[in-house]
DNA sequence: GATGAATGAGGATTCATTCAT
DNA sequence: AATGAATGAATCCTCATTCAT
């Protein structure tokens, strides 16, 4: 945990303040100066904290992303059984995407982004769908789901599906129906789309 | 059709050395220059076509959205079976995907971007969506499809897991290996994950 | 005369359109292509007639106070008293800032202007100054006016304080109204302030 | 005041090389490359102070404006007898003109400049015409002054008179004779042109 | 630890001018 | 005679970063 880390994590308003601004303004046109100013501190008072602009907008990202990794990791703790695995995680990210909206239009943002940052935001993508692949192949080698799937690319899609159906239910109504877009995920992804 | 969009009509070349250099550098971190060096003509000569460089941007991507709406809406209109229509919309979305990879990358970018440009992604990706909500309502009408789905919220997810995977596979293996990904897709899409 | 002020004098509709254009937006503000596109002609037209964007100042501004010129001379050639003639000077100065305020602007802007065009029109100021001087040193010789009156300064304050005037009152009062201006410059300048 | 005027006042070497680029070149054709190397600092500081080079030039001027305004007032207030206040007055304009030309020019240029910022010098001018024209009144009440003379008209006249005279003399001699020009206005002024 | 004035490299934009048609 | 697309030098302005206090 760097320096920067530290700073953000004692003060959980100023890394509020820091994902706010990157959020709604993107990385570059945010400036040291909005930030420091929105912070309550001196420009020199973040650099004395971090290395450069990089590393706080790093710093404050990689601090939201842990948060998304706790909150998985514990939803699939509280369960045994493959498919309520699924349903949590949807849950939680659901939950996060709730919570941490302003972390997850940066993650999103990047990881369809330019060649700068996307290796970081690429590595932190893939642990996710790789929880979810793995419960994929638990739950297909049980027997639970259909064994001629791809997991890998299931998971893939479960995962581009959830944060997709959630922006666009925070940009279209504004705020996120959570019981009904779990509902619908949840019967499209268990079910699919035929009629049986 | 502004005067920079028929400039990069007339000349396709520059129009995809605008796509490469925006969607591999991102819209900040590419300058003017760049730009004008790598389509060969001078400064003066881009400023002469674009109000400035958000207009070359927009008009650039409006073109590459554009032709997404042609494939899909070809890939659509040569069937007449919902199910089939699922899949050629799957199918053009890829193709897309493998031919304008750049753009697709620029689109999903700002789909999650900042304030300053979403709201007109956000229009044209309304536009694509609103396409597969189209088919699936008309699939549940005909008794293809389950009654009891909400026909926006598939829409939106069947949108996200495309492109997701679609760009997982090409960071990952570096190119797309359609078959696979489109039967994986067709599979989860109508059957779903659990094993019948 | 050159080839650009043939151009101007043979359509004083585009005369009046170069003299509005510069004199409301300055030299600088006003760009070739308004200028182009306010007289209907293509920027390579005027490029046809005017070596630079220089010379199209210098010929609008030149055919301008040419003008000026001739109504005062006419002013002072109808009169043989010499307080006749400053009358009929004030008149006929009054009456260009009138008719062409536009020029009078450009030229009073130049006459304090930089180091650039000031030259070119300190010469016109001074064959103006001149012409009053003339009538003052007329005047002086036959006993008209006071002797031991500094005929350059007094030229000089007389040509200063009927522009000054004239623009006070167009821009207070949005028009001129000539009689009052007239009768209390008069007043003032063969009176003076003092209480007799 | 703002922060800029607060630079320019604790820091006067650098006010008068602001006023000397601006007056002889002209606000367009000064660059902040120059005046940022004139005053021997970087480009940066001279935007850390000035939100631009409107901002500069505007308060470069007002303080040049309020250096004026100053001096007037006080030559006033050493009198109490209408006429010698107008004496006093020609008096410190004329020092004025000496001491600070360069805003003499500035101010000259810009009241008959183009719309940009003419009201913002239009304000100023009415302030010392109104300064005039106070004396001009209080001296028709105590009867010292003809009283049918509009004092509007002759605080302008004045006004304009004075200034004109200056600058021909600093054109055409390179210097202000500050005594003959200070007679021979007063003569014109108060006993005006006429041989009595 | 904290500050904020100063820096200067970097980039967007303007616009007079040219020249092939 | 007239055109207008193309040019690129010139300039304004931004902003991450430094450092003396």
């Amino acid at each position: 945990m760097s320096k920067g880390t530290d700073f953000l994590n004692k003060d959980r308003e100023k890394f509020k303040i820091a994902v706010d601004i990157f959020s709604s303004k993107g990385y570059h046109s945010t400036t040291m100066d909005e930030v420091a100013q929105a912070m309550g501190v001196a420009k020199g008072t973040i650099y004395y904290h971090f290395k450069n602009k990089d590393e706080l907008y790093l710093c404050t990202t990689q601090l939201g992303i842990s948060i998304l990794e706790i909150m998985a990791r514990e939803a699939i703790g509280q369960h045994t059984d493959s498919r309520e695995k699924i349903v949590a995680l949807i849950e939680s990210y659901l939950l996060f995407m709730h919570d941490y909206a302003g972390i997850a239009y940066i993650f999103l943002r990047e990881l369809f982004g330019d060649h700068n940052r996307r290796d970081f935001f690429r590595e932190a993508t893939k642990s996710y769908q790789k929880l979810i692949q793995n419960v994929l192949e638990e739950g297909q080698r049980a027997g639970a789901f259909a064994g001629d799937l791809n997991a890998e690319i299931c998971a893939s899609s479960i995962f581009g599906m959830i944060f997709t159906v959630a922006i666009h239910y925070l940009q279209v109504y504004g705020e996120l129906s959570m019981d009904v877009v779990k509902d619908n995920i949840c019967k499209l992804i268990f079910h699919g789309l035929l009629e049986v």
